[in-house]
RNA sequence: GGGCCCGUGGGGUAGCGGAUUAUCCUUUCGGCCUUCGGAGCCGAACACCCGGGUUCGAAUCCCGGCGGGCCCA
C-alpha cells in the first residue's frame, strides 16, 4: 500500500471515530479530492441524519479528530471537513517506493485472476483504417493496464473466417483477373487483397450470375465443403498477415488467435443451438428459424428476438459467438470484449443467452464509436478510408522532419528509428486521450499533434529527464523531505504519488483515457520544476533533485509503456 | 416507429451531484531566451444545446424538445 491509500484508510478511520464520538456511529460519508484538501469529507451528506447545518458538523467533527500518522491538520470550511496529508512522509515514502520499485511502482501484486481481452476483431476484408483503429488501442492499453492492476491477462484477436463478407473476397481473390484491377501500391497483403474485395462486390452487384456463383460458394461453405472452407481460411490468413504487420508497428501484439470456422468444425456450433432448442425460451418461426425470445432479460422493444439459426438449420454469426465465449471461459475467469458501438445490441443478446446456457461468467463489454471522416462514414468496400498505415507513414515522416530540423547530431538510422517511435506515439496517444463513446472525427493536423497534450510532449519530458541524469554523472539517493521544501518540487511528488490510483481506475473501472491526462499532468509538473528550480548546477539540493527527476522519469516510462507508447532517451 | 450513446470557450476535450476560480490542449493577444534539451514556462481572452422539474446544492440526476452517431424492424 502506498502512503496516499494509507492515508485514505487513516481519514476513514478518523472520521469513523469522531461521528461515534458526536453519537452517531456508522453513519456514511463520502470523500473526494480537490484543490483545497488532499482529501474532503462533505458534510451536507450528514445534515439531514444528524439535523444540523453542514458548517456546524464539520467544526463538531474536527474538534474530535486529532491530526495523527499521515493526517498534519484538519480543517472544517464552508461544510467540509478538510484533511491535509503530512508532506513530509509523502516526499520520502513516494520517492522511495518508486526507487524501490522501478518499473513496477503503480503495479500491484497478482490477483491469480485471468482475464481475458478480446479485442480488434476486425473482418479480415481490407486493412486497418482509422474508422476502427481505436479497437486495438483501447485493447491493448486496458490489458497493459490489468496487467499493473495484478491479473494474468490474455488478448485474443477473434478471426472472422465465415460468413458472406470473407466469402465474398476470396470469391475476388480466385476469380478476378490479376490485371483487370489495380492493387494498392503497398507491399502488404492486406493492401494487395482489398482490390478484388472491392471488385467481387462491384461484380456481384452488375451480374446477377455473379452473385449466383458468390451465393453457391457459401452454400458450400455452409455444408462443410474442406475445399471452399479451406480456400476461405488461406485468403483471411493471407490478409491477416497484414493486419498484423499494422498492428505490431503501433505496439500491439495479441497472444492468441482464434477461428471462427473451428466453432463449427469441432462441433460446439451445433451444440449450442440444440442445448438452446431445450430451453423454454426458445421459438421458432413459420420458416423454421430458431430463436429466443429475451423480453425477460431487459431487452426492449421489438428487439427480443434473437435468431440463432437460419430456416435451414444453419448457424449464425452470433450462434459461433456463443460457442467461442463458452470456450474463452474455460480458459479465463472474466472476459472483457472490446467492442464498436454497432455491437451493443449483440452484445447484449450474448449475454442473456449465455446465461439460459447456464454459464456462470458473462464477458463485460467496452464499446466506442467509430472515428468518420469530415465527409461521413468510412467504407472499406466504397473506398472511403484513411487507413492506419498511411496515417502511421505520415506521422512518422513528420516526425522525422521535425527531428531532422533540431538533431543535425543524429546519425540518419537513429533519427529514422525515434521518429518511428514519436509518430506511434502521437498516434496511440491521440486515440486514446478521448472518452471511448465519444464520437470523433478525423482530422490529419488533429490526429498528428506534437505539442501540449500529446505523445511526444511526454516523450519529451522523459529524453529531457534522461539526458540530466546522464549529465549529472553520479549522484547518490536522496529522499529526505528537508531537502526538497520548494512547491514546485511538492506539486509534483504529489503528481507522481497519484500513480497507483490512476492505473487501478484505468484497469479496474476500464477507464482508460484518463492515462494520457495522468501522463500530462506529470509532464506537465516536471515542466515547471524544471523551470522553476535549478538541478545540476545547485548544492546541497543536488542530490535529492536528481533523484526527484529519476524518480519522474521512472513514473513516465510506467505510463508511457502502459500506453503502449515507446520511451527514447533522447529525440 | 422503437431502443442505446453523445452534445462543455473559435476548434478539440476532462469533469458526470458539491466549496468563492469548470480541467487540459489548440487558437488569438502579451511576457520569459547569458540557465540543466524552447516539442518549453508565465499571464490574458473565450464555454456547460434549449425548456421544465428534483435537491440545501445541477454541466452532472429526471421529464420534454433540438442536433449528431449507432442499432433493431
Amino acid at each position: 500500500m502506498d502512503a496516499r491509500q494509507r492515508f485514505e484508510k487513516e481519514v476513514d478511520a478518523a472520521v469513523g471515530t469522531a461521528l461515534e464520538k458526536i453519537g452517531s456511529p456508522g453513519l456514511k460519508f463520502i470523500k473526494e479530492v480537490s484543490d483545497m484538501a488532499d482529501l474532503a469529507v462533505p458534510c451536507f451528506t450528514l445534515s439531514k441524519e444528524l439535523r444540523a447545518a453542514p458548517k456546524e458538523i464539520a467544526e463538531r467533527l474536527a474538534e474530535h479528530i486529532v491530526p495523527s500518522g499521515l493526517i498534519s491538520s484538519v480543517n472544517p470550511l464552508n461544510g467540509y471537513l478538510n484533511f491535509m496529508m503530512d508532506e513530509t512522509v509523502l516526499v520520502s515514502e513516494t520517492l522511495k517506493s518508486i526507487l524501490a520499485e522501478g518499473d513496477a511502482y503503480g503495479s500491484m501484486p497478482g490477483k491469480g485472476i485471468r482475464v481475458n481481452v478480446e479485442h480488434t476483431s476486425t473482418n479480415p476484408t481490407g486493412p486497418i483504417h482509422v474508422g476502427r483503429a481505436r479497437n486495438p488501442i483501447i485493447g491493448d492499453t486496458l490489458a497493459r493496464s490489468l496487467k499493473r492492476c495484478g491479473y494474468d491477462v490474455q488478448t485474443e484477436y477473434y478471426v472472422n473466417d465465415v460468413g458472406k463478407q470473407v466469402v465474398i473476397l476470396t470469391w475476388g481473390v480466385n476469380n478476378v483477373p490479376k490485371g483487370s484491377v489495380t492493387e494498392e501500391d503497398r507491399d502488404k497483403t492486406d493492401h494487395k487483397l482489398v482490390a478484388y474485395y472491392r471488385e467481387a462486390n462491384k461484380l456481384m452487384e452488375e451480374d446477377d450470375g455473379i452473385k449466383e456463383q458468390i451465393s453457391e460458394m457459401l452454400r458450400r461453405f455452409e455444408d462443410g465443403d474442406k475445399e471452399i472452407i479451406g480456400s476461405v481460411r488461406k485468403t483471411a490468413e493471407a490478409m491477416l498477415d497484414g493486419l498484423r504487420e499494422t498492428l505490431s508497428d503501433i505496439n500491439v501484439e495479441l497472444d492468441k488467435y482464434t477461428w471462427e470456422s473451428d466453432f463449427i468444425a469441432d462441433g460446439s456450433a451445433k451444440d449450442v443451438v440444440s442445448r438452446l432448442k431445450g430451453s423454454k425460451y426458445a421459438g421458432q418461426t413459420e420458416d423454421g428459424a430458431w430463436y429466443l425470445d429475451l423480453k425477460d432479460f431487459g431487452i426492449q422493444g421489438k428487439n427480443t428476438k434473437f435468431t440463432f439459426t437460419r430456416s435451414d438449420g444453419t448457424t449464425l454469426y452470433t450462434t459461433r459467438d456463443l460457442a467461442y465465449h463458452l470456450d474463452k471461459f474455460k480458459r479465463s475467469d472474466k472476459a472483457v470484449d472490446v467492442l464498436g458501438e454497432d455491437q451493443k445490441l449483440g452484445s447484449k443478446q450474448l449475454c442473456s443467452a449465455l446465461e439460459i446456457l447456464g454459464s456462470d461468467k458473462i464477458p463485460e463489454a467496452m464499446f466506442y464509436s467509430f472515428v468518420s471522416l469530415p465527409e461521413g462514414k468510412m467504407s472499406t468496400r466504397k473506398g472511403v478510408v484513411v487507413y492506419l498505415d498511411d496515417l502511421i507513414d505520415e506521422a512518422v515522416s513528420r516526425a522525422y522532419e521535425e527531428i531532422r530540423s533540431r538533431r543535425s547530431d543524429l546519425s540518419e538510422e537513429a533519427m529514422r528509428s525515434i521518429a518511428r517511435k514519436i509518430g506511434i506515439g502521437a498516434i496511440r496517444y491521440n486515440i486514446i486521450r478521448v472518452h471511448p463513446e465519444k464520437q470523433l472525427i478525423f482530422k490529419w493536423n488533429e490526429a498528428l499533434n506534437f505539442d501540449g497534450n500529446s505523445g511526444p510532449y511526454l516523450q519529451y519530458v522523459h529524453a529531457r529527464a534522461c539526458s540530466m541524469l546522464k549529465k549529472a554523472e553520479g549522484y547518490d539517493h536522496d529522499t529526505d523531505p528537508s531537502m526538497l521544501t520548494d512547491e514546485y518540487e511538492r506539486a509534483l511528488i504529489k503528481v507522481l504519488s497519484k500513480f497507483g490510483s490512476v492505473i487501478r481506475e484505468a484497469g479496474e473501472e476500464k477507464r482508460v483515457h484518463t492515462l494520457p491526462a495522468y501522463g500530462h499532468e506529470v509532464a506537465a509538473a516536471f515542466n515547471q520544476f524544471y523551470a522553476a528550480v535549478p538541478v545540476l548546477a545547485s548544492d546541497e539540493n543536488r542530490n535529492a533533485r536528481l533523484t526527484l527527476v529519476e524518480c519522474t522519469r521512472t513514473v513516465l516510462r510506467n505510463v508511457l509503456d502502459c500506453l503502449g507508447i515507446d520511451y527514447p532517451e533522447e529525440m
